[in-house]
RNA sequence: GUGGUUGUAGUUCAGUUGGUUAGAACGCCUGAUUGUGGUUCAGGAGGUCGCCGGUUCGAAUCCGGUCUUCCACCCCA
């Protein structure tokens, strides 16, 4: 009986060529983590339920995948929890669910092993995340997140190190026009206290959509979530402000500067400009943006969002600080600030861009060829002293036809096959192809080693 | 979670108001005098038409369910 296979919804296989790409994309971004200090850390792809709870909010809490009970998994519920419905059943079948994002599983950590961390603790985390969202382009039902956290600290340098980085991947994979929009939810509470309605949230939410629905839809929603028209006119002038960080930040001092919050957000990007300026980073594409909101209810200071300009793909980076993420968990008074690059739209937007290189492939160099059994041996040697030079390279295994190892070679692009027979052990030479013109000459193992270093 | 959309060969797609044996292109395999790939030519393999059920003498085609794909909303990376 044979069925045809298939995926879950929602998950991908990456095959060779894919991966390559991906480990190009997985390899700079540690390695620009590693450079600011950043350590390496893993957590379980199950967390408990307890855990996971409470932290993404109501709609978030759905999207969790929730992990049934080992054994028999009826055995702690009863009739009456089945007739009060999933909600009243679930915690009694499923205790565990698979991590939704890296942030709360770091912040768990950092509880838990908070005697033997040194503050200011730093660490990055590359490991997939599962949400069980509808699927869409760019939106994957399991996919990767890359998150570097600075966690003890209230200092602005992270924040303006977070740009360094961002500026720094960006450069190394060649994307060159996107724009890191940066805000602060201080800010955002003064507008709201402006606008003098009670429903902060629903603010936020409302102002997040500004660019895609416009001013007057997002005045709408507002007043229908109980915002009065006449004091919404005051943060009219927010919203369409144009010009220099600098020029924009000005105004908000300005028209916000008398409110503790505005102060406070304002106080902060200024400072985190300075930095930058004395990082002598001056073309770092940041845009001060006060319509960003960002989901997440966590964030209490500076937020980043990051958009690469004329491709079809929503942010592929984001992030922001927050003052209190351990404090669920037990531990106050712990300021942190992170942010994280979303790998599968980094990869759709170099994808559209055309910004992967040949070179990415990580392919066989050479294929090796013998034209009988008795050459395979000479072919073992000739392997062993390519692959003691770091040469990648591969013997064909079988006894073929020649057309058909030079057929593999051309599919694999494979840019030397070697071709071993009785002559070329007798002279003690390699004949040497070259897939590309199809040229082809006789050489010593010693001139193909210099050729190829 | 709400509304819509898609599914036919390995891939991209045709397939008439329901009617015999479901097609094409590309790809794949074999061959064109035995140590030479990409081009050409000749031949060949490959499909329970997503799955389950219903209507019908008869279903790839009509109906229902289910899964999957993509899209909008919600939310988000």
């Amino acid at each position: 009986m044979s069925q045809k296979p298939s995926l879950p919804k929602g998950t991908r296989d990456f095959g060779p060529e894919t991966m390559s790409k991906r480990n190009f994309i997985f390899e700079n971004i540690k390695k620009v983590f590693q450079k600011f200090g950043y350590m390496p850390l893993e957590t379980p792809s199950m967390e408990n339920l307890s855990v996971l709870t409470g932290k993404y909010g109501d709609e978030g809490d759905q999207l969790i995948f929730k992990v049934l009970n080992s054994g028999d998994y009826l055995k702690k519920t009863s009739v009456e929890d089945y007739q009060n419905g999933s909600k009243q059943l679930m915690p009694k079948i499923a205790e565990k669910g698979l991590r939704y994002d890296l942030t709360v599983p770091f912040a768990r950590y950092v509880v838990m092993n908070q005697h033997n961390i040194t503050f200011p603790f730093k660490r990055y985390q590359i490991q997939p995340v599962w949400r069980a969202d509808r699927p869409q382009r760019g939106r994957y039902r399991e996919f990767y997140q890359c998150d570097a956290d600075v966690v003890g600290t209230d200092s602005l340098i992270c924040e303006a190190e977070i740009v360094l980085m961002i500026n720094e991947v960006f450069e190394l994979l060649g994307i060159q026009d996107y724009s890191i929009k940066i805000n602060h939810r201080q800010i955002l509470a003064a507008m709201a206290q402006l606008a003098g309605g009670e429903n902060e949230t629903a603010f936020y939410v409302a102002l997040d959509k500004l660019d895609k629905i416009g001013a007057d839809a997002v005045f709408e929603e507002l007043i229908s979530k109980g915002y009065a028209a006449s004091n919404l006119e005051k943060i009219k002038p927010l919203l369409k402000l144009e010009g220099s960080n600098e020029e924009k930040i000005e105004f908000i001092i300005n028209t916000l500067g008398h409110l503790e919050a505005g102060q406070n957000g304002s106080n902060d990007l200024q400072e985190t400009f300075k930095l930058l300026q004395q990082f002598d980073s001056v073309n770092n594409h940041v845009d001060l943006d006060f319509t960003l909101a960002r989901g997440l209810s966590y964030y209490t200071g500076a937020i980043f969002e990051v958009k690469v300009n004329h491709v079809s793909i929503g942010s592929v980076s984001g992030g922001g600080r927050y003052d209190n993420l351990t404090g669920v968990f037990g531990l106050d008074g712990v300021s942190g600030v992170g942010f994280s690059f979303g790998v599968d739209r980094l990869y759709d937007v170099m994808e559209e861009l055309g910004l992967f290189k040949e070179k990415a492939m990580h392919s066989t160099e050479v294929l090796l060829y013998s034209f009988d059994q008795e050459s395979m041996p000479y072919g073992f040697k000739v392997l062993n002293a390519l692959r003691a030079n770091g040469i990648k390279s591969e013997i064909y295994p079988t006894q073929v036809k020649l057309k058909k190892a030079l057929n593999f070679a051309d599919k694999k692009k494979i840019p030397f096959v070697l071709l071993l027979g009785p002559d070329e052990i007798k002279n003690n030479t390699l004949c040497v192809k070259d897939m590309n013109s199809g040229a082809q000459n006789n050489q010593t193992l010693e001139d193909f080693l210099s050729l190829m270093s």
